[in-house]
DNA sequence: CGGCCGGTTGAGTACAATCAATTCTGGTGG
DNA sequence: CCACCAGAATTGATTGTACTCAACCGGCCG
């Protein structure tokens, strides 16, 4: 909420992402030179929120578009039944603010503390006719945008319970494997509730997924934040079983 | 599959997108002014395909995007248990083709006749760079193109199926609004199981939801792909509705 | 006419939603 | 230090919905 001017904090904002057309050039890296964090940051504030704040509301006016420096936020959208559904978690160098005609799509809100980069969209403009360079890292940010909003429409489109869950926790694992976090084990920065929203089911639901992967041997929790798969070939059997509940190794007719 | 060098059809590849920081800057509309679609025709060939050819496959290498110009393309996806997953499917002046570190992240088939502006990735960048202007247009339409992936997974994030094939309606009846086609009735050019591939049901599913439609008098099915909304009302009541069978009206509490 | 394909309908079952009770956990104050 | 509380998370019992498998229909083409 407290808005200051530009502070010492960070080179300006960064764009975390993977140029969709090099073969892999290096993964997952710093799009933004460092010239344009800080042409960037010239026209950037820094903006901090408490956890659980309401960042902005599906239908706001929009005049800024915002880029996670540390923290946790979420988009979400509220069903006609009133259920939320949570369409993406950002992390550091994440965009976020996608408007239509002038007014955001979403609703965002901090589920940590928050601080993130303010981009007033009239000046941002300005700053990206001048420079086709840093559009063109846009661009593959939005691209990465997309893989990543198809990846969580293909895990909505999963049936079982558990196959959703094993196929978020493969999601959350990859991030931080791309950002060169621990990959020993996975940490969710979101409770229950929210990987429900995000992955389509009740609360219990995705109590009960965890369960079963526990029971199993194929995952161990620790302080309900943090996983660690113990049985990785069974990790990933997981995300891709229709009916075969234990490991009653029915064969692949046909 | 026959390609041959751009002849005269058409003034070049389009895209049609809204501005999404403009507000109602008349709507959805040809981004591309005509020197640009000269330009990009410049660098593109015309491809066609029969109904039912698959264009590319998941894991591809990638040297070209493509634009449709006729006919309608699935991006699809296959799960690990064999089930296949429709990402998206792309109308006139859409874009398609995807990828990561140079492989195509979909497969892509035609499920109409279809004929597309094939564009080289080389000659496209060497292209964007060059104009700051057609990249603003792209990041456009990228946008849309997450918020259409949003809107998908926020229909498969419901769980009773009517609602689900309701959304799927909605989705497709605002698609050919904003494109001017006829508002009176909508026309599917997908086949049922193309349906139930994208709502995440089975095909018998998606019959179901249709009569239970039909028989609730909310919708009329001319040919099986001509839906006529006979009860607005009752159709946009259905996007929104956790049990209440009919019309059981139970009061909102709360 | 017979087969094939897209689509519909029917019966039985399995899975997750619901509602509700209970445990666990972290924080606060006595 | 412990009792207490509130919120998060787990578990239990029941019900409903959509999946499965299978039969059936209607149009189209050979």
């Amino acid at each position: 909420m407290a808005r200051r001017p530009l502070s010492l904090s960070g080179q300006g904002p960064a764009i975390w992402a993977v140029d969709p057309w090099s073969p892999a050039a290096g993964g997952t890296r710093q799009l933004l030179t460092t010239t344009e964090r800080s042409r960037l940051a010239a026209i950037a504030s820094i903006v901090q929120f408490r956890k659980g704040a309401v960042i902005y509301r599906e239908g706001d006016h929009v005049d800024a578009i915002f880029n996670v420096i540390r923290g946790v936020v979420t988009t979400y959208k509220k069903a006609p039944n009133g259920n939320e559904h949570i369409a993406a978690f950002l992390l550091s160098d994440d965009l976020f603010g996608l408007s239509e005609e002038g007014r955001y799509t979403n609703s965002a809100k901090a589920i940590t503390p928050v601080a993130a980069y303010r981009l007033p969209v009239i000046a941002l403009r300005s700053c990206l006719s001048r420079s086709a360079e840093l559009e063109f890292h846009i661009i593959c940010k939005l691209c990465q945008e997309v893989r990543q909003t198809q990846r969580h429409a293909f895990l909505l489109s999963q049936r079982r319970a558990v196959c959703r869950l094993v196929m978020f926790l493969q999601l959350i694992e990859q991030l931080q494997i791309s950002r060169g976090e621990q990959m020993d084990e996975i940490y969710l920065p979101m409770d229950r509730s929210d990987i429900g929203e995000y992955v389509g089911m009740t609360l219990p639901a995705v109590s009960r997924a965890f369960r079963s992967l526990i029971t199993r041997g194929i995952i161990k929790v620790l302080n309900g934040r943090h996983v660690r798969i113990t049985d990785r070939n069974g990790f990933e059997k997981m995300a891709g079983d229709s009916i075969e509940t234990s490991g009653i190794a029915q064969n692949p007719s046909s």
